[in-house]
DNA sequence: TCACGGGGGTTATACGTAACACTTCTGGAG
DNA sequence: CTCCAGAAGTGTTACGTATAACCCCCGTGA
């Protein structure tokens, strides 16, 4: 595949150059040269390597090693904010340890389509992977890698887990809307089969029963994008018993919810309170600002591989679970409405 | 690295087990035994390998062939997604051809702080560059791999080019804009220093250059951003001379104009016009929804990544021109004011 | 009968690096 | 003067794979 380009320096090359042998640049290079190589020679070394551009030939040092300072995270889709956010968390932890991130998105539902390992192009020490089904988490610790997993059910068998408080979260929303008075509500919930979902829906149900007259008058399932949550949205807002309040699994479909109220000539938040989760960029981008519980994306990316650093060193980081924050903003308020049913309208 | 994991199973294992040598066994798994092996032995290779869960050693294989089969991709951040698009774009070609793709993301404007090549993990066969400053590209070209820019300036050293035809989206936008009655501009800048936004910005001089009394009363630079598109655009319409339309180098940048408006208690678009640039999920979550160009970022990874191939077979792709289309939306309109200076008010 | 070709394998080697085990040399203690 | 310790390097090997080069045996045509 490379043509006819020059061929790359090797650490022979440079020892040749320096007039020492491949294994004095091998130890002055790595830095394990110290009372075994003089400061002179050390010296002599690093110029002639300089000099040619040499660079240590990778498949040949992890072929050697038996490992690569490399971790393979895997996340359904970048074009979702939220994953782009994890990943750059979980660089920025790794690069700060000198460790490589190799990049493999899966489809959230399905699983890895093609084999994460053999696509990777690069040996592995460790997998972080966010948000996955069960099946494919089957296949990611098939490999025997040590293995974390991020807002995912805990205690499935990774090495280790780190969750945003999902439960907290939800909880969050619901008393906030309860406390606005709101008792009819609706779940706009992301068409996706994982952990994260589930709770979600788990604790919105808990925190309504718990609260007399307050109901789920309808749960509208749709994959996570604007378009999606319009169309959830509409059903849900034009049921027979309308709800004063939507519970979004995603500021993807808060948005759609809210496009889809303004089409019905409902206002937000007056009409109908809408609510998001991630604290996404366009959660502040639309008019009125989303209601929205802000999940630290970024860290939890970062959390993740430290705990996956942390196991690669074979240390056991157990659950990791970090603490998420209800975000007020334009989207909620006091229902403007006959509050008790029965009530002249 | 690896803790007291059980140790991977080479093709040596797999010899064994199947009663051949390990070149048997490589020969039946490169499916190179044709006419050399017998079948019965071949299916017994196989069924050894899978029974022992074999999965070839990457860097060895790399190692022996010099290649990996794995391309890197550098972009600035995926957290735009614009970018996560492209990067989408190029992974889908790249798994079509069995290709790798290891990822670098890279401050817009400094150029890799990190070295990509040594925290790649992998050998790498060649580069896929995204609106990269041209410091970047000396770096990435510095290595004498095969190397793709994507909009990027044309002719600088890459073995191809492809880029979306920025000339025409900002020629679409500024005729548009002009044909509706505009004659006072803002163009709200990326303050990014690379060949696409200097190329926006040519663009939208020399179109309203060709119009009598058309004029740019200002410009405001921003990093790419809705807070920091607020404060830019702020500044663009409390200035002596007010403009009726803002062109925005990016739909974020766009979205904090409109916001910026609404806080002057100005009305889009019937006070003031906003264009964006690059049609993100954003453009429409937003009420007006966003005129703005549509750059075909899954394309242009795409399209990119096809190049690549083809350099890396030797050919030549030259320079490829994606074409762009503009999207009329609804922040954009006829302005509501007296159209020519000196009439009353 | 023998040379020969080809099917069906095996042996051996190289890729570039890291590091263990050795060698050589120098200086100082006994 | 001998012996030894440590400094300063070098030779060699192994990592797992792909493949060139070789080998053996059987059938066939001369």
């Amino acid at each position: 595949m490379r043509g006819a380009l020059p061929p790359r320096p090797t650490s022979r090359d440079v020892a040749e150059r320096a007039g020492v042998s491949q294994a004095t640049v091998s130890l002055v290079l790595r830095d394990r040269w110290h009372g075994r190589v003089s400061p002179a020679r050390a010296e002599a070394v690093r110029a002639a390597a300089r000099e040619l551009g040499y660079r240590p030939n990778v498949a040949a040092r992890t072929l050697r090693l038996g490992r690569s300072r490399t971790a393979l995270v895997v996340v359904p889709a970048l074009t979702n904010e939220f994953f782009a956010r994890v990943h750059a968390g979980a660089v920025r932890v790794a690069a700060g340890d000198d460790v490589g991130v190799v990049l493999y998105t899966s489809p959230l539902e399905t699983g890895p389509a093609r084999d994460p390992f053999a696509s990777a192009g690069a040996t592995l020490d460790g997998v972080l992977a966010s948000s996955m089904a069960a099946e494919a988490l089957a296949v990611l610790s098939g490999e025997g890698l040590p293995l974390v997993m991020l807002d995912s059910e805990p205690g499935t068998g990774a090495a280790a887990t780190v969750n945003p408080d999902i439960a907290a979260g939800m909880r969050l929303v619901a008393r906030h809307l309860l406390s606005l008075g709101h008792r009819r509500f609706a779940h706009v919930a992301a068409d996706v089969d994982s952990w994260t979902f589930r709770e979600r829906a788990r604790v919105l149900a808990a925190e309504l029963a718990a609260v007399r007259g307050a109901r789920l008058v309808g749960t509208r399932r749709a994959p996570i994008g604007v378009p999606d949550g319009v169309l959830a949205a509409e059903r849900a807002l034009t049921a027979a018993e309308r709800p004063t309040a939507l519970v979004c699994d995603d500021d993807m479909l808060a948005v759609g919810a809210c496009k889809a109220a303004r089409r019905l000539g409902l206002r937000v938040p007056d009409d109908v309170s809408v609510t998001g989760f991630d604290d996404l960029t366009v959660a502040t981008a639309v008019e009125p600002e989303l209601t929205t519980v802000r999940l630290p994306g970024e860290e939890l990316g970062a959390a993740g591989m430290r705990a996956l650093l942390a196991a690669l060193r074979g240390e056991s980081p157990g659950a990791t679970v970090l603490p998420v924050e209800l975000v007020r903003r334009g989207s909620t308020a006091v229902p403007q409405e006959p509050a008790a049913p029965g009530a002249p309208e």
